[in-house]
RNA sequence: GGCUGGGUGGCAGAGUGGCCAUGCUGCAGACUGCAACUCUGUUUACGCCGGUUCGAUUCCGACCCCAGCCUCCA
């Protein structure tokens, strides 16, 4: 099946092409480890992490790397701040990252780089781009000369005029043009710092892409993604410095962006102090109804996060898991959609893989996915109910979700014993064998007083946790 | 100001030159002792003004509004 992507730099939706057919290269960059991650940049995550799957299905042989950026001035900061170790830090923050991430069913990519393991490549690079005449050194400090670069401007569409009239950057006495960016910067000796040919210093951010993605991947790599709001300047001085590095400004072949995630109106973010940490969030939610929530809309569009969205996720994700609760009755138990970890397109269901290679139209495949589970809920046919439950739970294997053994996902977090229930269950039973309908409603109400519905089925009665 | 991307029914959110998106919610009905689950039906949609067309929410042009980027940010 082909894949189309928007591509950030032609502006269009193009027709995924691998340089190499056998080894498909993809980067994204990863969020900076400096605090709890908040769950704009748990919507990166998933949006890429739905997308490799979808790359899996259809090229046998894709490498995902994402990175980590463990040195940066605000990381420098933080340690300062909490009175520890920059590493402490970093460590700290980069398991909490995983652990959220996980809770969002985020597989973990096949190379998660850091920066601090890669200054050896970084100085290289560096010197080479000095040695080419795109680089020079000015106090201690080594800056990209952007006047070198033809293509500088490329990706986001900027004109170098517009950037200068705009320019709210502090414009260091030292720099020749004004819109040179610093590849490597000294540092005093109680920040972190390597040796290296300018005096001991720390890299600057962009190189440490350029840097990790050429030892990782090569000169050339297929997709790069990130948030939009790393186009410029990230990305565009990222394919600078590797433009210039390589003599070939189109090193990346398709650039993705992801949208924002607003609250209110506005962007959620760190400086504008507007954040839910993921951590925060899964006290209330469960993990899968945040992914449910994201892929709810466009990967591009930007996305209001309130609780109503949320609700209404995680309502929608319950009735997918009430699809294959009710399917139990008549096709028995159901895995979880992890037993489709290995399958390989063709398996897959088309209302769901279609959108998917569709620029990841994550709305319509929910869509897809809720189609079949209406499928699945009139079937009384054994085979056809199983054959929809295969193409519900591929699908769920896609979108990282029905995840969770079906019983586990309605009696989470009962407030009563199990055992209470049952016995509560069947003296409702018992009583309305003896047409004591009263009673019956009495224990109906004491059980949902409890968070605890019941449904009855033609197989008995069944119960699961409900929110209060 | 420049550069991106948007404005769709109560809410979220796809999509299409004329035919059902989908989910949630509301209402009505079936099922049920009553409910729940499920099923069926259903209510005011396509920012505004022109143009092209037999026909535009969908194509073209103008305008209004919103968000992002132009500083660190996923």
């Amino acid at each position: 099946m082909d894949i189309h992507i928007y591509d950030t730099k032609r502006r269009k939706k193009r027709r995924f092409e691998p340089l190499d057919e056998a080894h498909v290269k993809i980067y994204v960059c990863g969020p900076t480890v400096y605090d709890r991650i908040h769950i704009g940049n748990g919507l990166s995550a998933v949006v890429f992490d739905v997308f490799v799957r979808v790359l899996r299905t259809v090229f046998r042989n894709v490498t995902y790397v994402r990175n980590v950026t463990d040195i940066d001035d605000k990381i420098n900061a933080r340690a300062l701040e909490l009175q520890i170790p920059i590493e402490e830090l970093t460590r700290e923050c980069t398991d909490a990252m995983h652990e959220d991430f996980d809770a969002l069913g985020v597989l973990l990519p096949d190379v998660e780089p850091r920066a601090t393991g890669h200054i050896t490549e970084i100085i290289s690079m560096i010197l080479s781009l000095i040695q080419q005449g795109h680089a020079y050194e000015a106090e201690g400090h080594v800056l990209f000369y952007v006047p070198s670069d033809p293509n500088y401007g490329s990706l986001t569409n900027k004109s170098l005029e517009d950037l200068i009239d705009g320019a709210r950057v502090e414009v260091a006495p030292y720099k020749k043009d004004p819109k040179d960016f610093v590849l490597w910067k000294p540092s005093s000796s109680e920040l972190p710092g390597w040796d290296s040919p300018w005096g001991r210093g720390r890299p600057g951010w962009h190189i440490e892409c350029s840097a990790m993605i050429r030892e990782h991947l090569g000169n050339e790599i297929d997709i790069h993604g990130g948030g939009t709001d790393l186009a410029f300047p990230h990305h565009e001085n990222e394919m600078a410095q590797s433009g210039c590095f390589n003599d070939n400004p189109d090193y990346v072949n398709y650039w993705m962006h992801n949208g924002m995630l607003n609250l209110g109106s506005q962007k959620m973010s760190k400086s504008l102090g507007n954040i839910q940490t993921v951590q925060e969030l899964l006290r209330d939610h469960a993990g899968e109804t945040l992914r449910y929530a994201i892929l709810s809309g466009h990967y591009r569009q930007s996305l209001k996060w309130d609780d109503e969205l949320i609700a209404q996720s995680d309502r929608s994700l319950t009735s997918l898991y009430q699809a294959l609760r009710n399917a139990e009755r008549v096709a028995g138990e159901s895995p979880a959609s992890d037993a489709y970890a290995h399958a390989k397109s063709v398996d897959l269901p088309d209302e769901v893989l279609a959108p998917l290679c569709d620029d990841l139209n994550t709305p319509r495949a929910l869509a897809g996915m809720h189609e079949i589970a209406s499928k699945l809920n009139l079937s009384t046919d054994v085979k056809e109910a199983q054959s929809l439950r295969h193409k519900l739970l591929g699908g769920g294997w896609l979108l990282g979700l029905l995840t969770r053994r079906v019983a586990d996902f309605f009696t989470r977090d009962a407030s009563m014993a199990e055992a209470e229930i049952d016995r509560l269950i069947e003296e409702r039973t018992e009583a309305k064998e003896a047409k004591q309908y009263d009673r019956a409603d009495e224990i109906r109400a004491e059980l949902l007083t409890n968070g605890i519905a019941i449904e009855d089925t033609r197989d008995g009665t069944v119960w699961k946790v409900v929110k209060r």
